[in-house]
DNA sequence: AAAAACAATCTTGTATACAAAATACATATA
DNA sequence: TATATGTATTTTGTATACAAGATTGTTTTT
């Protein structure tokens, strides 16, 4: 007899969770662009669905924020400016400051080593010099610190702003001199979590969205 | 010749947005209690319009989590509970220290000036002891204070994650006890955006949903 | 030639029909 | 009696049809 048997939860997803994720990486990898509009009948059409599940996707990316909507008029692909990313990166930089000194109070030592892994293969990524493993070990850390603060809105929230900049998000990478900086900032959080040393957790999670913020506005200028 | 003319915007609200805030009205003053299954049929014979409006309407209150939807079964009110709550608490604190000290920097003397107004009339309303009235009066305050930081997203979320504590709003403005310190909170938030003293700001916002959250939580736990 | 009026087309908003999955209840079986 | 099975009902998921508003281009008028 069988004691426990977990079916693959994902065999028969929804239509319009396929669709939502189909249109939701076409807009984050910049294949559908900024201010592109989304009509039903087209996108069903090239993804052989009915206008259903279009429109439910459209409506959950609208509150995403993804895209933005006109009445009787019709979505497009949310335009991305300064003052738009500006507001977000205000908000995520407060947010993660409130993670880690949530991550102080409540780690527990599996997470704490797993977060000195976590810094370690960053270090390995940066380097090696590959962008790309830089930024995937990068969420990876601060994936590790969100998950030990146990707030599941926190989670939803960052997760979410994160998404907004996801376009950017190799700028503050890409350019080798800041590596360093980079590699010290995780170590000084990783630190300071270790020591339940809130305030300098803070201040250095801070400076880390801060530097951020500076490359991805200068990059949005550069677009102009 | 009419030179500008705007037409009142919600004389042709779409159907669905007319059920998201009937079924959103209905969630937050409680006349759907959590738990309490949403069928798309019976609501839309309730309503007198069609299931297309209705799931749409649903949708959204998902994404705004006061509904939850499980797939093939569909939806209910979200429960409420203390460790939920707790976590919306957690991030609202934050963001309301965010939003005193971005107001330190951007507020204009209007809004200053607003604000003063805002203090004296909650004022006015706690020595008159109309718990409706506090209420409204409190919301008139936080809410000069968010729009004088100038960040929208900021806005938005702060408006969520009120809703997500609508239902026991009078719970902390209730004991009469507790009158007379919301009048200080309150005044030592003015005058601390006053002066630009961005810490003392912070300080006392933070102070102020704590009081909250333990009104709150408190409360839940009687409920159980 | 410029502005207004009109018509054709496109696109969204809403209702409805049908398919498939989940649920509940009754019946059969050990 | 407890468990299993089968069936009817309910409910969601998706497709499609139709109505109404928005857009565009053309024609008409001044």
């Amino acid at each position: 007899m069988i004691d426990e048997l977990q079916m693959s939860p994902d065999t028969i997803l929804p239509l319009r969770d396929v669709v939502f994720e189909t249109l939701r990486k076409a807009i984050l990898t910049g294949e559908l662009k900024p201010g592109e509009r989304l009509l039903e009948i087209h996108l069903g059409k090239k993804l052989g669905v009915s206008r259903t599940p279009i429109r439910e996707a459209i409506h959950k990316l609208e509150l995403e924020g993804l895209v933005t909507t006109i009445p009787r008029r019709g979505a497009e692909v949310s335009r991305i400016t300064e003052k738009s990313m500006h507001d977000v990166l205000e908000v995520r930089r407060a947010l993660d400051a409130l993670c880690v000194e949530l991550a102080c109070e409540r780690i527990t030592k599996e997470e704490l080593t797993k977060l000195e892994m976590a810094c370690l293969e960053f270090e390995e990524a940066v380097a090696k010099g590959d962008v790309k493993m830089i930024a995937t070990k990068d969420v990876a850390l601060h994936d590790i610190i969100v998950q030990a603060t146990g707030n599941q809105r926190l989670l939803n929230l960052i997760t979410n702003l994160s998404e907004q900049m996801y376009r950017y998000r190799f700028e503050y990478i890409k350019d080798v001199s800041r590596h360093k900086k980079l590699v010290d900032e995780h170590r000084v959080i990783y630190e300071s979590i270790r020591n339940k040393d809130k305030k300098t957790a803070s201040e250095a999670a801070t400076r880390h969205i801060d530097n951020q913020m500076q490359a991805i506005i200068e990059r949005i200028r550069l677009e102009k």
